[in-house]
DNA sequence: TTTTAAATGCAAATGATTTGCATTTGAAGT
DNA sequence: ACTTCAAATGCAAATCATTTGCATTTAAAA
């Protein structure tokens, strides 16, 4: 457990601290995406402290070194997610905010073209489907 | 010119008022999701005036009518597009900002598979794919 | 150990968006 | 047209996620 959250604080070149692995392990510990809060909250469950500054620092270096993605969704709030295991799209529901990762991207294979047909150098892409989970739909 | 905003305001049953069509005209006009302080901004360009509280409570109206699409973008402000003649995604750029409509959706034949296979009832997507624009390609 | 740049915690600042409230206005009925 | 009144607007103040400045702490290189 301990180990992936030294790997990648080992591969960003990051001083090794407390709170930026306890921040890690929180991310690895879901499936789903996470807001600052959100994460900051498991880590006092844990009986341990993180100040929420830090956890956004920590989750802004992640991102900048691609490890981390950041995705700002309908509430106002930016939700983020280990991507050392491939990215991921998810489906959300509009009532309850849970979130489903999905299998496949339809993008792959598309990217490439829709890069050339634009002329541009394409880097990323973010897909979210939103719907209703089997709960929310029985009211 | 004056004709959609009128067709919408009296689709919504609200009160047609100047502000209102002013923010949809600015809609019109553009292919690209403007955020709130765009449209306040081209409002005052055409000489006009409308509060910019006004600009975020019609583009909620609208958007809770499905008329209007809002995005969260990665710079932290909300892009808001118009939606009556369809929904459409966007390659944008993440130097500039710029965004270019893209024609298809490659997720409207995967919608219905992607529902059933998690019990969920899918109401809408959300796509964006990022890059850099031919301009910022060469710095 | 010593040293030092990097990281943290805390409190205050920021900036997009929202809200309360007094005033104005569209439109329904006269 | 005129009256009426809920709905809409403008303005200023509030909100809330996120960011930042700075004094203190800490990991890790020497």
């Amino acid at each position: 457990m301990k180990r992936l959250a030294d790997d990648i604080l080992a591969k960003i070149g990051c001083k090794n601290t407390k709170p930026r692995k306890t921040v890690i392990e929180v991310l690895e510990s879901t499936d789903n995406p996470l807001s600052a809060e959100d994460i900051f909250l498991r880590i006092k469950e844990l009986g341990e402290s993180v100040n929420l500054s830090t956890v956004y620092r920590t989750l802004d270096l992640m991102e900048n070194k691609s490890l981390v993605s950041k995705t700002v969704m309908s509430d106002g709030k930016a939700r983020y997610e280990l991507t050392v295991d491939g990215h991921r799209h998810h489906l959300v529901c509009t009532n309850c905010h849970k979130s489903v990762p999905i299998d496949f991207c339809p993008l792959e294979k598309l990217e490439k073209d829709i890069g050339e047909k634009n002329d541009f150098d394409i880097t990323g892409h973010k897909l979210e489907i939103y719907g209703l989970c089997p709960k929310c739909k029985k009211e």
